[in-house]
RNA sequence: GGUUCCGUAGCUCAGCUGGAUAGAGCAACAGCCUUCUAAGCUGUGGGCCGAGCGUUCGAAUCGCUCCGGAAUCACCA
């Protein structure tokens, strides 16, 4: 039992005892004492005050007076206000500390058979174009989610759902069948998934190229006039993108697709696996894996059928010109289209046909999709549908819905090139890492010092260290505001920063490569730590609650802000105190236990995040 | 206009199931490398927690109303 329960339980009793109030001891308000009081734990009087009947002042000291009688742990207390700080016997601390470091997974519950099985989708890419700084944030934001749930002894299957049909794909293929003479990633010397994205923007160059021609020449066009200037242009703008062939060839194209056009398809096949090598790589490279892959061409057909289903529920209704609507009023929302007129899907109609599919492979409890949030509305529809439609897990189902990542020079538009490409930016944060260390080598080269690492290991701990940054940096920030990420900032080693994290880590590891190795394992039992030792081993046993509670919130800047000040606490810890050079050899156990559990406990959690840890740094 | 989300130091962000005098980092300024890794540490300055009203012992936190910003409201995905 961690010394918060034992407390929250005496402190209930207590309350019985003296007032004969049955107070639920989980309700028992129990805070870190404030740095100025002196204490370690801090009970709030205030909800007892009706059942004393007596002050502030009085209640804390008859509830501190039963506690340092009766309660093993406590040592002594005092009163301020409404506040009763109480003093932890300080040898019972070190016996924490042997427990948390005694239990290999701690922190950490156990996945069993009765497990919920939570499923995840995230990342869910179209594949005319590579991913970019948008899918970086679901990415890292999905994958730590899991690992999140993992922890908290859920069953998990990471999900990837891929755009791979519709128009966007078309225009692509049809770029490159136009331009491309027959290129390769290989030739091309480039990523599949970069060279696709460049056949996307030259479909856009040249198609936006024929629209204004066709404004500027043709009379039809031209003969269009409407109330105001604007209107006119955004009339002819329309009326020009009607004509224009490149678009019209590209629909083409995605009929002959639909209709299973084998020349069409083996393009389309070709040009996918090369947008999926491109991708794992990507992947492989930020650390994050799936379990299932789906396939939006396998999937977008599945929809229908449940749809109907619902029509002869009475679910769905149709309208007279064959278009099939949900009616959501009753629930606040507007009706909602799910059949075309000509009986084909649209994107909602998918999804419920990508649930339908799931549902099939996995016996799922608990659905949490993670999408930025410019589809609130979709998943709140998706929600209602899905429960409708009979998915157990579709009335709770859990959009994780993310912000925008912004720039400092502004949003950024793919039309405007303004987009920070995935593996570009992966590369920028690893290489600015290398920069930092070739920098302190020269530095240290000046002072004397001769290089610790071969080339081999520079480059590893740039890029452990380089993504770590950027994974940190964008995990940090509460996932639903819009952020800013500022690439300069990112890159600056100092603060609440994966490296400082990882620069701690490397750190204490130097501490124990240095350590005598019967002082590692030495017993310390009886040690009696001082203040900033308690406080160290006070946020270690927070530990398992921050992991739950991230669970219930999915949220991993939860747990990162909590390394962050775990290490710099331990940071100002290690400046100011003696641990090799300290005499008494109990002490120096205990102090190099208590840093190898900081670094145990910082690892486990940034671990939570994706982020791995270099051992020297 | 309807719906949802966000407004905390100059900047980037914590804190939000109500608890003591609201915290970090960056930037600025002043110190600390014969000392277990200075990618670090210490100190100084910096705030009507968007505004108002309400709920109560107590509000950055909960409720209502405004103000400001974002997203969304397609027979696109």
């Amino acid at each position: 039992m961690s010394i918060d329960n034992i407390l929250m339980q005496s402190t209930a009793e207590a309350v019985k005892a003296l007032y004969g109030l049955d107070f639920p001891a989980e309700k028992v308000t129990l805070q870190t004492t404030k740095k100025e009081f002196e204490g370690n734990l801090t009970v709030v009087v205030f909800p007892f005050l009706k059942a004393s009947r007596k002050g502030p002042e009085a209640t804390g000291q008859e509830i501190g007076e039963y506690l340092v009688a009766n309660c093993e742990a406590v040592q002594s207390f005092n009163v301020i206000k409404g506040f009763l700080n109480i003093v932890i016997k300080p040898s019972f601390w070190a016996s924490v500390l042997g427990h948390i470091a005694a239990d290999a997974n701690y922190g950490f519950k156990q996945e069993t058979p009765e497990s919920q099985l939570v499923m995840i989708e995230y990342s869910s890419p179209n594949t005319n174009k590579p991913l970019h700084l948008g899918h970086v944030r679901n990415n890292l934001l999905g994958y730590s989610l899991s690992e999140i749930m993992k922890a908290n002894g859920y069953k998990v299957v990471k999900t990837n759902i891929v755009n791979d049909r519709g128009i966007h794909i078309c225009k692509s293929m049809l770029a490159w069948q136009k331009w491309g003479n027959g290129i390769t990633p290989e030739q091309a010397g480039k990523k599949g998934d970069h060279l696709i994205g460049d056949f996307y923007v030259l479909f856009d160059k040249h198609y936006k190229a024929e629209v204004k021609e066709i404004m500027e020449n043709d009379p039809e066009v031209k003969a269009i006039e409407c109330e105001d200037a604007d209107k006119t242009k955004e009339a002819r703008k329309a009326a020009a993108e009607a004509k224009s062939p490149l678009m019209k060839e590209a629909r083409e194209m995605l009929k002959k697709w639909e209709a299973g056009d084998e020349e069409v398809r083996s393009v389309w096949r070709m040009m996918n696996e090369w947008v999926y090598a491109g991708f794992d790589a990507t992947y492989k490279r930020m650390g994050v894996d799936f379990d299932k892959i789906y396939y939006e061409s396998d999937t977008y057909l599945e929809g229908k059928e449940k749809v109907l289903e619902g029509l002869e529920k009475g679910i769905m209704y149709r309208r007279e010109d064959n278009s099939v609507w949900a009616d959501l009023t009753a629930d606040g929302l507007d009706h909602k289209l799910l059949l075309r007129s000509d009986g084909t899907s649209v994107y909602m109609t998918q999804d419920i046909g990508t649930a339908k599919l799931r549902y099939q492979d996995y016996p799922i409890d608990k659905m949490i999709y993670v999408v930025g949030n410019e589809q609130n509305y979709h998943f709140q529809v998706l929600s209602l549908l899905l429960d409708k439609l009979g998915f157990k897990w579709g009335k709770d189902l859990v959009h994780f819905s993310y912000g925008m990542v912004e720039l400092p020079e502004g949003k950024m538009k793919s039309r405007e090139g303004t987009v920070v490409d995935a593996d570009d930016l992966m590369d920028e944060m690893v290489n600015s890492a290398l920069d930092t260390i070739l920098e302190r080598e020269a530095e240290n080269a000046a002072k004397g010092k001769p290089s610790e690492f071969t080339n081999d290991e520079k480059q590893e701990i740039a890029r452990v260290v380089g993504l770590g940054a950027l994974k940190y940096f964008l995990l940090k920030v509460d996932p639903r505001k819009n952020m800013m990420f500022n690439p300069k900032e990112s890159i600056d080693f100092n603060g609440n920063t994966g490296p400082f994290i990882q620069y701690t880590y490397a750190r204490i590891q130097s501490l124990l490569r240095k350590a005598n190795p019967a002082d590692l394992t030495a017993d310390f039992s009886g040690v009696e730590p001082n203040e900033k030792e308690v406080a160290l081993i006070q946020r270690l046993s927070d530990f398992p609650a921050i992991i739950s509670e991230a669970g219930v919130t999915y949220s991993p800047a939860l747990i990162a802000n909590y390394v962050y000040e775990l290490v710099k606490e331990f940071n100002q810890y290690y400046h100011g105190y003696t641990i090799l050079g300290e005499d008494d050899a109990k002490v120096r156990a205990f102090r190099l236990a208590l840093s190898n559990q900081v670094a145990t406990i910082a690892r486990r959690g940034i671990a939570l995040l994706g982020i791995e840890v270099p051992s020297r740094m």
